[in-house]
RNA sequence: GCGGGCGUAGCUCAGUUGGUUAGAGCGCUGGAUUGUGGCUCCGGAGGUCGUGGGUUCGAAACCCAUCGCUCGCCCCA
């Protein structure tokens, strides 16, 4: 029989791998970010991982490449066209719409799987994990300080090295326009020199050719109209403000800067290292005060961010904190239940103990060699003899030690409860 | 969707111009020590050489196809 493989681009996640320790360190960070969230009073919300095709098209945009070629979408069994959501803004923004939340407002924060259907390498999978943030009903000015306020504290507690934070601002649908127009007359008399993608999105969304990766379009580009140059006097303001706001983390205002979703608007950052391989973006967001009125609802302007969690694990550099550790071991051959009693009881007296009950019941030198590859501290051991007269050995596996003495249950748990 | 690299033990990898029974380290497991871990020594298990076809007296090696992984392009977190 062949064996069953998982999909493409789409990884188990066990703390128990032998690969490094990506699991554990994704796991660590996760909780780490929950951590920062509850300090900002951000809310949890959960939204369900399909939704309706439409939901997608009209959210992250038709133009958009995540729309046109990267949907993991199909049909239900009745018919409707459903797809297994890419992002996380689209779903959250839905919920608001539908139950007419619009003029409350809302911090939201989010943590879960993503899809898209691209081709897998370094820092980009078909399926990966996004932590995100929305402040919905929030004007421009103090929520992008808070937001980039949070970004600051996560690159701090995570312990990220070599990472800069860089902000944009898009200007009001006005200046936008004018610049769009300003970039197609610009881009004009090299036309010809353009592939097809770029000739289209000339059309379609032309500030996305502003932050391309292409050699010559760089060069093109160097002489091209600049965005600072259009914006208007507040959208400048606000750039330098939380430039100015911020001193432990290099922010940096990058007017090259735009972003792949089509519905961000004004404000927008992004941050990056270069620990990453050629996905260099960790984190990355914007305002997106057109989004809800897109939905259907009314118009509620609002910013957010989203987090690639298997990214900023790579780049985390932060250390789990070690409980103290210790063993169980029934040996071969004694009453197991009541042995085990024993354990459980131990547990609820110290939570501050990781205790692990090996549950093979072989010999006392297999069990130790076990409570060492589990970096166990001390053991407290149960064979034949110490049921016989009631005690417990408890054997210190620090080191070189080789210390070790019998003692009573109520001995045992005057210890253990001092761990 | 396009391009580069790589598939040999659980993991990391050797394997000579194509030549007999495919190796090492780590890990796992047992013993040296009747109930005492780490260090040391000795033993054991574990392989359709990714899969299918071809060339050849002979293929892990060469050719073709296919699947998978990986890195990059595009794009995004």
């Amino acid at each position: 029989m062949d064996k069953i493989r998982s999909l493409t681009g789409m990884a188990d996640y066990s703390e128990k791998s032998e690969k490094d320790n990506v699991a554990a360190k994704l796991f660590h960070v996760e909780n780490s970010l929950k951590e920062i969230f509850k300090t900002f009073n951000i809310n949890e919300i959960r939204t369900p991982a399909l939704e309706r095709t439409s939901l997608f098209q009209r959210s992250v945009g038709d133009f958009s490449d995540i729309v046109n070629k990267e949907l993991y979408s199909f049909n239900d069994k009745n018919d409707r066209s459903i797809t297994l959501r890419p992002e996380g803004t689209a779903g959250v923004i839905r919920h608001i719409v539908e139950n007419n939340l619009e003029s409350y407002s809302n911090k939201f924060w989010y943590m879960g799987p993503m899809w898209r259907y691209e081709r897998p390498q370094k820092g980009r999978y078909r399926q990966f994990n996004q932590a995100g943030i929305e402040y919905l009903g929030y004007e421009e000015g103090l929520a992008e300080l808070e937001l980039i306020s949070i970004v600051c504290l996560i690159i701090e507690k995570l312990n990220i090295k070599n990472s800069v934070i860089k902000i944009n601002h898009l200007g009001n649908e006005s200046t936008k326009a004018e610049f769009a127009e300003a970039i197609k007359n610009y881009f004009e008399p090299y036309k010809s020199s353009l592939d097809e993608i770029d000739i289209d999105r000339l059309e379609s969304n032309p500030l996305r050719l502003l932050d391309t990766k292409n050699k010559d379009l760089q060069k093109v580009l160097r002489n091209a109209p600049l965005l600072t140059d259009f914006l208007p006097k507040s959208s400048i303001d606000l750039l330098n403000h939380i430039k100015a706001s911020f001193q432990n983390v290099e922010i940096e205002i990058d007017p090259t800067l735009v972003r792949g979703l089509d519905y961000y608007n004004g404000f927008v950052f992004e941050a990056i290292s270069n620990d990453l391989g050629a996905q260099s973006s960790f984190l990355g967001g914007g305002r997106y005060d057109n989004l809800s009125s897109q939905l259907g609802g009314k118009i509620m302007n609002s910013i957010g961010m989203a987090i690639g969690l298997e990214r900023i694990s790579e780049i985390s550099n932060i250390e789990t904190d070690e409980k103290n550790r210790a063993s169980f071991i029934i040996l071969a051959g004694v009453d197991h239940t009541k042995a085990y009693k024993m354990a459980h009881e131990l547990r609820s007296l110290n939570e501050n103990v990781i205790l692990e009950t090996h549950l093979h019941c072989s010999s006392l030198k297999a069990e130790l060699r076990r409570a060492n590859k589990c970096k166990s501290q001390m053991a407290f051991i149960i064979g034949e003899e110490e049921l016989k007269n009631n005690k417990i050995l408890i054997k210190d596996l620090k080191n070189e030690s080789n210390e070790q003495k019998n003692v009573s249950y109520d001995e045992l748990i005057k210890i253990y409860k001092n761990l």
